[in-house]
DNA sequence: CGGGATATTGAGTTAGTTCAACACAGGTGG
DNA sequence: CCACCTGTGTTGAACTAACTCAATATCCCG
């Protein structure tokens, strides 16, 4: 079913604000409204930075298509991953909220995102209540994303924290269909997985080379591939609640 | 698991859903829309779990006063705090956007929250849209403390940590006139403060005896003292937008 | 006054860090 | 086409911040 060409790039049915249809059908004039809520697309390059911590945009995104990393720094250079980003995501709320961003969002590859005016997000909640819900739903899914996260880095050790983090982007992969087989394309780099693990560049990749020798996980040119993905899992260390579900067998 | 709810005792008039009346007066209708939308009250014991990681509430919760925490654990017993939660929080969002809890939330005072049933959240959207576009706003406003506590697990020191915390817990606390001169009453132990700061229990006490004995700091009989405020700023390694503000002076 | 929970402290251990050198790949300009 | 350069990955060695274990002190509550 080819789709009628219109002054956007793209078609606003592939919007993950229309994520949720899977639950309720987005009616005709809603759809009409996301159309009029785009402002335009932005193209961002890799290692762009499309948000930036202490700055006032005037714009909110959603992710199309691309990888990037939502971050924070300390003063002496330091910094925090908080979360990579991928299709669906939205960002900028917290400016739209907050006013001022508190943190910085970097592109990993080429992104294309859809551009909205934060102005106009308070006509989404008065005239579409259901996409103001589908944001909030967004919101509270990105807060469980670091929970997550936060759990491991206080609580996981080194072998437990990647086991995880690979877990988790397979996981968030396949949802978005970037899994092939047992591979996955991560384009980001063994520093960028420190920085998001609140590990040290040298730790990373002397756990990343064990779990390469015990033949569970492979990282090369690009791609990580789950070897073993049971022993994979159960080094992983999920949370009490996948734990309270194991022993029901 | 939280009992039946009772008749309302508290005027909606101090729910915090009205909080951001500062800058947006809440009209009668939504008042009364708050009103209804209110199933009762529910009094949590200290150590009452009020929601639990894995269950599915059909509630949603306000804090009206009293602290706890939301905490998320291993199967083999470590725990990770993810935030303390304070009077104004909105809880229970997650239930309803991702249908089950990834996280619990225990008391660790007396709590009273203000009990709302799932199912009206979606009316609440429909009906009254500034009503939703404030639970956005507290969602993020939480996205932000949980952005901060991981930059803090993932990249602080111990002391820079503790000190953080400290300065955090005051700023939220003066918000809430909690805070009375330098002083807070802080109603969690070392144990708990070591589970928010992803580390463990001696090593917190011999961090926060340091802070003591430079006098930066004092904790005494469940009040948290900033002796030497600016000291303690200064600890706290600020995020980098702190820093890009800083040298404007 | 007793007992359990909380806090404090010392000693020894270790997971993770920093430093430093080297390997390797891709990309550029001569 | 090669020589070089920069970013990334790999590895060893030395160090240290934070951990565990364990004993003791202190507080709080009934």
């Amino acid at each position: 079913m080819p789709t009628p060409p219109r002054t956007a790039q793209t078609p606003c049915r592939a919007c993950p604000l229309k994520k949720r249809e899977v639950f309720r059908a987005v009616t005709p004039e809603e759809l009409a409204f996301i159309e009029e809520f785009k402002t335009g697309e932005f193209i961002a390059d890799p290692g762009a930075t499309i948000l930036a911590e202490g700055s006032k945009t005037p714009h909110l995104f959603t992710v199309l298509s691309g990888w990037g990393f939502r971050y924070k720094g300390l003063p002496d250079g330091r910094r925090q991953i908080l979360n990579f980003v991928l299709p669906g995501d939205f960002l900028g709320l917290q400016g739209a909220a907050l006013n001022e961003m508190q943190h910085s969002v970097e592109a990993l590859t080429t992104m294309v995102l859809c551009v909205f005016a934060r102005e106009k997000l308070w006509s989404l909640y008065s005239g579409y209540p259901s996409l103001g819900y589908d944001i909030t739903w967004l919101a509270s899914r990105s807060e469980r994303l670091l929970d997550d996260n936060l759990l491991s880095v206080g609580r996981r050790s080194a072998v437990e924290r990647v086991a995880y983090v690979v877990v988790d982007l397979f996981s968030r992969g396949r949802q978005l269909g970037l899994v092939t087989g047992q591979k996955m394309r991560v384009p980001f780099t063994q520093q960028h997985m420190a920085d998001a693990l609140g590990m040290s560049l040298v730790h990373t990749n002397k756990t990343l080379r064990k779990l390469t020798q015990s033949k569970i996980i492979k990282w090369q040119s690009g791609y990580i591939e789950m070897v073993d993905e049971k022993k994979l899992m159960a080094l992983a260390a999920h949370d009490a609640t996948a734990a309270q579900l194991r022993p029901l067998i």
